[in-house]
RNA sequence: GCCGCGUUCGUCUAGGGGUCUAGGACGCCGGCCUUUCACGCCGGUAACACGGGUUCAAAUCCCGUACGCGGUACCA
């Protein structure tokens, strides 16, 4: 009979930046933790703009958050760019209704105007308290001033905010997703500023009317949040509006333990932006990859997962409560994962861009796709490609001193010369010939093939290390090769 | 200072009272493969912050201490 299923409210997401620079590879992973859980749930995400600080608002910030979330495959289900029932997405489009709520709490007691100068909190702040419970009644506000002045310094558009009038002897409890049960006393939360003085709300009143109005289930934000989730908590209540489930992300700390600050992590070597990972080369799967496994884990061995992958494993369960160091190191090691995952067309775009970079010319009977597969296995990033493995499209400008001491020896200027002959003679360019031509030249001088090998490879590439001899000549082609070897006799036998 | 959160190899982590002489990954070191370098494979190095409880039994539960981090704005 009662077959009748209980649906549970949508799970509704959303990624809240603020736009006072560009995305943080701490925001992306905020981002990625709440666009997994959404696409794991079946729910969506919503972006949404807290530009509610006009003093550090920066142009085109949120040009760049929502590129950032694009470069790495994240989709936004609502936002600014894609509108939504639930619009506007900036909460500078949104003023009215912060103010109107605002009023209504004054209304019912649970907010109140203050007048007080900035000098006057100065001052307050000097005598250690904090404007809240202790103090509130000593200050220039309408609980101290009565109804009717208030109303005339009110019409006479005095400067004001409306504060948060913290109730006293109460404990705020809320159950966080990730850890776990949370209670802080009343007596420890200051009267929060709730409409700063040019009209604006903070960050507490915006968040908390947004959410409710765009119907979010679940805020996912960073550890930082902690300490004002009570106030927003007291607002929720007081406003009488059900909460959405919390759930605080722990932070990713520098390599040396302190805060990821722009300053301490460029220190280190270790890009702050999503969009410096960008420039520099990085898959953006793999920066997606690492950033997931950065207090996240699947609960089994594997370890490399694309971001479609991750959408059918991801949990909030899973989600460590320790803050987590940032590694260099093992995002590289993921990049090279990720790079060996592409399709050789794939990683051959990626690689071309370099190329261009470096300025190198791509002589047109190289295929740029042969190479990728030839050095595929030996890279971490595709610059790479166009730095180590210069050689594969220009004529190396020098030999390696130790490899030249190491292989090049006093028979090698003949035997490489031998080579070259036989390569301009032979009619399939091929590997099984390169390497037959090879090996009987060396029995006819008698020597070991390593003899051969290790001088051509000097020759052809300036260096010792590098993919399969015989490969790499295939690719280089005939002309190239000869004239290389010929090249290296010249200023090598000098 | 006050409030809050945290603490397993150098790093990311598994672990939810006995199966932990603590498992995996990155890094590092060795070996195999091999014409080199990689890749791959095999092996090694290395950790339960400390002190008290609770329990037959604690990395796992509780309480302290230490340390780290965060918050304490008319910033988010």
């Amino acid at each position: 009979m009662c077959k009748q299923a209980f649906n549970p409210p949508a799970v509704r997401v959303r990624f809240a930046p603020s736009p006072t620079g560009y995305l943080h590879i701490g925001g992306l992973r905020t981002a990625l933790y709440g666009y997994l859980f959404a696409r794991r749930q079946g729910g969506s995400l919503v972006l949404r703009i807290e530009d509610t600080d006009r003093t550090r608002f920066v142009a085109d910030a949120e040009n760049d958050i929502v590129q950032a979330l694009q470069w790495c495959g994240l989709e936004v289900d609502e936002g600014p760019e894609q509108g939504g029932r639930y619009g506007p997405y900036r909460q500078s489009e949104r003023q009215s209704l912060y103010v109107k709520y605002a009023e209504s709490l004054v209304a019912s007691g649970h907010a109140y105007y203050a007048f007080d100068t900035p000098d006057s909190i100065a001052e307050l702040r000097k005598t250690s308290a904090a404007y809240g419970i202790g103090t509130r009644l000593q200050m220039d506000n309408s609980l101290t001033q009565s109804s009717e002045i208030v109303r005339q310094r009110l019409d006479a558009k005095e400067s004001h905010v409306i504060r948060l009038c913290v109730p006293e002897h109460e404990i705020i409890r809320f159950h966080d997703r990730i850890k776990g049960e949370v209670k802080v006393a009343s007596e420890s939360i200051d009267d929060q500023v709730l409409i700063k003085s040019d009209g604006m709300p903070t960050y507490h009143l915006a968040n908390v009317v947004d959410d409710h109005h765009m119907a979010i289930s679940h805020v996912i934000r960073g550890d930082e949040w902690i300490p004002s989730t009570p106030k927003h908590i007291l607002l929720y209540q007081m406003l009488g509006w059900q909460p959405p489930v919390v759930a605080h992300l722990p932070l990713i700390l520098s390599p040396t333990g302190g805060k990821l600050s722009k300053r301490s992590a460029e220190r280190q070597g270790i890009p702050i932006n999503v969009r410096d990972y960008r420039a520099l080369g990085y898959e953006p799967q793999a920066v997606v990859n690492f950033l997931a496994f950065l207090g996240w884990n699947p609960g089994s061995e594997e370890e490399v997962f694309g971001l479609k992958e991750l959408e059918q494993v991801f949990s909030l369960e899973r989600v460590g409560s320790a803050p987590a160091q940032f590694d260099l190191n093992k995002l590289n090691w993921f990049n090279g994962q990720h790079l060996r995952r592409l399709e050789i067309p794939a990683l051959a775009d990626r690689v071309r861009f370099y190329l261009e970079k470096e300025g190198i010319q791509r002589p047109d009977h190289h295929d740029l796709e042969e190479v990728c597969l030839l050095v595929r296995d030996r890279l971490e990033h595709a610059k790479d490609v166009a730095r180590r493995f210069r050689y594969c499209f220009a004529d190396p400008d020098e030999f390696d001193p130790g490899g030249v001491k190491k292989r090049w020896k006093a028979d090698s200027a003949e035997l490489v010369q031998g080579y070259a002959a036989r390569l301009e003679s032979i009619k399939a360019f091929d590997e099984p010939t390169l390497e037959t031509q090879l090996r009987d030249l060396a029995a006819q001088h008698e020597v070991g093939a390593g003899r051969i090998i290790h001088p051509v490879r000097l020759a052809v590439s300036g260096t010792t290390a590098g993919p399969s001899l015989f490969a790499l000549l295939r690719v280089l082609g005939r002309d190239t090769c000869v004239r290389r070897l010929r090249n290296a006799v010249r200023i090598l036998s000098k």
